[in-house]
DNA sequence: ATAGGGTTAG
């Protein structure tokens, strides 16, 4: 609309101001196509209003906007003369949304030797880049940082607290700060019923969900995808059940394709493959792929692996260049002991010229973000590490440790898988904190990846033989590793 | 007169 009325006052020769771009930018920002965006931009110059900080700003977030497009933002950004809050927000938020975490908060710790006050806006940026990150001791900071500043913490930068602690591994923390909130949404709801399912802690997710309906917060779609999936991740069959059938019911909510997605995984999780299945059948909508794969996880998981196999095939056939189909595929023959098919899986991955997704493992380390992938030696004290590495192998093993070999995917010997096993990147990650925090003091990892059954045996004897409590944050959910136990109690 | 922000299945 905004635009309609933009080129109309073009057409009549009327010349737009430098305060009409901010609302033009605006909603190009909305639509996010580049080249109408460029096209502004070049009217912009042309009219000699690229000075002014106000559509400066606006030209930065609606290149971040622009799928792809932050390095015209950043050029922009760095060709602007002057700046404020709002372009550091602005560039801060789009580094953010783009996944490029790192480089947001590299860029708030830049703003503040620029000098540059941040605001609420610039925060809520800056912690959802830590969240993604998973730097609790960042995340404290900040938080700390917002004190100091007398910030105003306003609703949504309490939610971005809440959820940078529930996702950052302190969930209690997130807990106790939702309850100190005097104004709460959905959102803060939502946020901390996903933060304690991601931790396993379904009955208490539930209890918050059934408490936030009591007080007359109406859920939506996203606020039962939490508690769903809350159940699913604690095994809570029925009362998924019930909640998946309340939604439509009570609360006019239609199931989306990631409500029956929940619902899948529930089942499947359980260990009820077959329910899983006519579940699927009796779906009034097609299943996805993410629906199949949770379906093939609890094949490989129950036992299933004749099943697990001919799903696989046909999710191959359907979506040939996606890697983790081929991976499900590659881990079943595995556990079947047919090295000779997964060897063809590889090769098949090969021959289309993709590649698995290394694993890698993230562990934050005196206000760094350290990095790991299997088999990692660019890191300085990379002998000290291996030489951990194999120590822990060591000990673990006196202490009952069996290695879980049928993961790996290479067909070697078992030694030599062994020793694969071993280089994982969390084994890294986590003999590289043993090396470098006090005995005792907690270790805090980020896996890009589902933990693998191997580490995450190996993780819970080095809990014991080390006495660490370890909190492993991966693709899906928190694994407490203390005193040889996980918190997920082996199902996840 | 104009600008930047929070929750989403595996």
């Amino acid at each position: 609309m905004a635009l309609h009325f933009y080129k109309t006052m073009l057409c009549y020769g009327v010349l737009p101001n430098k305060f009409t771009y901010p609302f033009v930018l605006k909603a190009c920002a909305g639509i996010g196509g580049l080249n109408l965006g460029k096209s502004v931009h070049g009217f912009v110059v042309k009219l000699g209003f690229e000075d002014d900080l106000h559509v400066q700003n606006t030209m930065i977030h609606m290149y971040c906007c622009c799928e792809g497009e932050v390095e015209f933002a950043r050029k922009v950004f760095e060709g602007s003369p002057k700046s404020d809050s709002v372009t550091w927000s602005a560039m801060i938020g789009g580094y953010a949304r783009s996944g490029r975490s790192a480089e947001a908060v590299g860029l708030f710790r830049e703003m503040q030797v620029v000098g540059v006050c941040p605001d609420e806006i610039t925060m809520v940026s800056v912690l959802s880049a830590c969240t993604d990150l998973g730097a609790l001791e960042l995340g404290k900071w900040l938080e700390s940082y917002v004190d100091r500043m007398k910030i105003t913490k306003s609703l949504e930068l309490c939610n971005a607290l809440i959820d940078m602690f529930a996702k950052c591994g302190d969930v209690d923390k997130a807990m106790k700060l939702f309850r100190r909130m005097s104004m709460r949404t959905i959102v803060s709801w939502t946020s901390v019923i996903d933060g304690l399912a991601m931790h396993g802690r379904g009955l208490e997710a539930v209890s918050l969900f059934d408490e936030m309906i009591e007080e007359g917060v109406a859920p939506d779609d996203v606020a039962f995808i939490g508690v769903l999936s809350a159940c699913s991740h604690s095994g809570l069959v029925d009362k998924g059940h019930y909640y998946f059938n309340s939604m439509e019911k009570n609360f006019g909510i239609v199931p989306k394709i990631e409500h029956y997605g929940c619902m899948v995984d529930l089942l499947s999780r359980a260990g009820l493959v077959k329910e899983a299945l006519e579940f699927v059948r009796n779906m009034p909508i097609e299943p996805n792929q993410i629906i199949w794969r949770s379906i093939i996880t609890a094949c490989h998981a129950r036992g299933e692996l004749k099943l697990g196999e001919t799903i696989s095939k046909e999710l191959i056939k359907s979506e040939p260049m996606h890697e983790s189909n081929y991976v499900l595929l590659s881990n079943i023959y595995a556990k079947l002991l047919r090295w000779e098919k997964k060897t063809k899986v590889r090769e098949m991955m090969d021959m289309k010229g993709m590649k698995k997704i290394p694993g890698s493992t993230m562990i934050e380390l005196n206000n760094e973000m350290y990095e790991f992938v299997a088999g990692d030696k660019s890191h300085d004290q990379y002998k000290e590490i291996y030489e951990m590495v194999d120590e822990m192998g060591r000990e673990i093993k006196r202490a009952g440790y069996v290695p879980t070999t049928s993961q790996v995917l290479l067909d070697i010997d078992e030694e030599d898988k062994e020793d694969a096993l071993h280089r994982h990147s969390e084994k890294l990650a986590i003999a590289f904190a043993l090396l470098n925090t006090n005995p005792g003091t907690p270790i805090r990892i980020v896996k890009n990846l589902r933990v693998c059954e191997d580490c995450h045996s190996a993780t819970k004897f080095i809990s014991k033989v080390y006495n660490r409590e370890i909190v492993v944050r991966d693709r899906n959910r928190f694994h407490h590793f203390k005193n040889g136990l996980c918190s997920c109690r082996d199902f996840w």
